[in-house]
DNA sequence: GGGTGTTATGACACCGGTTACCAAGGCCGG
DNA sequence: CCGGCCTTGGTAACCGGTGTCATAACACCC
């Protein structure tokens, strides 16, 4: 058949097969073709199983932007972020990309940073211009509950990625930093720690109180309690991590062992105990939190506790385009936090 | 008039305006507002300052989606890339984020390895599918010569960020890898360090050769030539870096300072030298190659090629979307390589 | 066998822009 | 003063899908 030939031509071309071009093959018409794209169930299954044919053997694919603009709304994915650290953002990516790899929905980047006063009208904007299929929100973005609150004005699908249960479960996923921050509290307590050190994130950030509260319970377990003269307020900067360690170690009695809220800060303290004349684990132990790459590459490997951020990433964007359990059916034991034991610990 | 009430009420809505909404509010046709949109110049000067002038008022932005239908290609810009190191990545996603500001140009990503059989399979069903407005291509994968004429054929375009001249002038931002191995050869020798080792990348990525023959030439410029038998190739990972640095490390006549391809295998070469008991930079100076953020966070801070990524990336990205000089007017000295000496090299 | 209630299918308008083409108006020369 | 050319703006069709609604097809029931 001449249409059968056309057909050829056009797969190798690939680009002019349309909607109409499937229907007429098809003996259908093409809004059969988009109901059977669709998954609609009101179509008759040999009908169906006809389409299904010709759209697999033209390899035809649907125009995203045709589809975008009768459905009002985008296959984009936004990444909302304002961490600064490249490795999580890395992983975060990685995640979703998992996700979304093999589906029409790409991925896009909205970096952003919440110093800027209007911040959120950037990605209000973004949302009215683009119209996103849906937004991924990272820590500390996800903290801000105006930002969430003027997505769901907007009648944006989001999720949150966040330590600490703020929307509906729906729209939040869950990470444990609690549960890490205890492993590390107990590792150094079971190590005989009593004088250990703290050096949190910001105060404005929720998941800073969330990894205090676990690591407070952590040495409760073993009758200590966390010394307020030993906590300090970094930045999750490497210089803020310097600059508070040496103040903790230039302390009358200097802890034994310090914590710190990220790796990044993690490794100020390796500096700050090398300027101070320290040896690291003999006189001063040290556990992150991350395990990025760099807690592996420094001397002595560093004890830190393993946060799954591409298993995160997946999730929040698997929750977002619903496959695979799109509800909040998170098993109890997702994302749990792992302590990785390395050189940077040491029993008293 | 009823009109204006409306168009405010839209305004604050937001969603609503289109481009008829501003044509009746000019009187004009929206043929007459597209034109004004997309810069035509058959527009009377009077004419259009009233388009814009309400354009601006109402906040109007037109429809990505709609354009990209009619205009049959996306306002996507694709990030292809295989560089696994996080930090690489996100200094150039920062750049071309930059570039892409206050535009409409979206930035996505798109993954790949170059081991998988059919990667170029997959740019291409991208390409086809989301017509992308244009795609950034980085090493190594910028270095595919069949992936770039593909593309072409596609009638997408590229840019490729590359450190040799193999393509169009216009479709390459060259990179001075070789500038900046020549820096590190010429600080080595200066040192007085006679035996160096180098440990280059893997043969098969141009820039590999670029880099060493870089590193040949400063070497060259003091008498000194790259000895065969203290050159290995490793794989830009850490534990490469860690298992050549070993070989090197345990010859007859081991080097007495090691340039290592990038960061990554130069923080290996750090371990393999602590394993061997030899003090940095006393008994053996280091040379990495990136200044990513471990290079300064690593004790003792290391010396290393800094590489204006974000630049380079906010370049490409302005080249592909043609403002302030869209042509190949890179200056001479763009992008030049800068030598960041810290405390991993001391003189012999 | 006809009325009724589903279920499957198609006709048609529409999403918000763009391009192709045409018509009207202003300017010019003959 | 008229016709031709150039500028400018309007109309219709189209890009490739989706929504609404009417209708055809079918099973079921009395």
């Amino acid at each position: 058949m001449t249409d059968e030939s056309r057909q050829d031509s056009d797969s190798k071309r690939r680009t002019p097969v349309t909607i109409i071009d499937i229907a007429r093959m098809a003996n259908v018409s093409k809004k059969t073709v988009s109901r059977v794209i669709n998954e609609s169930p009101l179509v008759r299954e040999e009908t169906r199983e006809i389409v299904k044919q010709i759209i697999k053997e033209t390899g035809f694919t649907p125009n995203p932007q045709a589809r975008a603009l009768a459905f009002r709304r985008s296959f984009l994915i936004g990444l909302v972020y304002d961490n600064p650290s490249p490795q999580y953002v890395v992983n975060m990516q990685r995640g979703i990309l998992d996700a979304l790899d093999e589906t029409s929905f790409q991925l896009v980047l909205r970096p952003c940073d919440r110093a800027d006063a209007n911040y959120r009208e950037r990605v209000e904007s973004f949302v009215i211009q683009h119209k996103p299929f849906g937004l991924i929100l990272t820590p500390s973005v996800s903290e801000d509950d105006e930002l969430a609150e003027m997505l769901r004005e907007r009648n944006c699908a989001y999720v949150r990625i966040a330590s600490v249960e703020i929307d509906k479960p729906d729209w939040i996923i869950r990470t444990h930093d609690a549960q890490g921050a205890e492993l590390a509290a107990r590792h150094l307590a079971q190590l005989g720690h009593k004088r250990i050190g703290h050096i949190h994130g910001p105060n404005t950030f929720r998941s800073t109180h969330e990894r205090m509260a676990g690591f407070t319970k952590g040495l409760a377990d073993f009758g200590l309690t966390l010394d307020p003269a030993l906590t300090i307020e970094g930045a999750y900067t490497f210089d803020s991590g310097v600059q508070c360690a040496t103040t903790l170690l230039h302390k009358q009695d200097r802890p034994t062992a310090i914590f710190a809220g990220n790796d990044e800060m993690a490794v100020g303290v390796y500096v700050a105990a090398r300027k101070a004349g320290l040896q690291i684990p003999q006189d001063l132990s040290i556990v992150g939190f991350d395990d990025t790459p760099i807690s592996s590459r420094i001397w002595p490997p560093m004890t830190t506790v393993r946060s799954p951020i591409r298993d995160v990433g997946r999730a929040a964007a698997r929750r977002l385009i619903q496959v695979d359990g799109g509800s909040s059916a998170q098993p109890p034991g997702a994302f749990a936090l792992e302590l990785i034991v390395r050189e940077s610990t040491e029993a008293l």
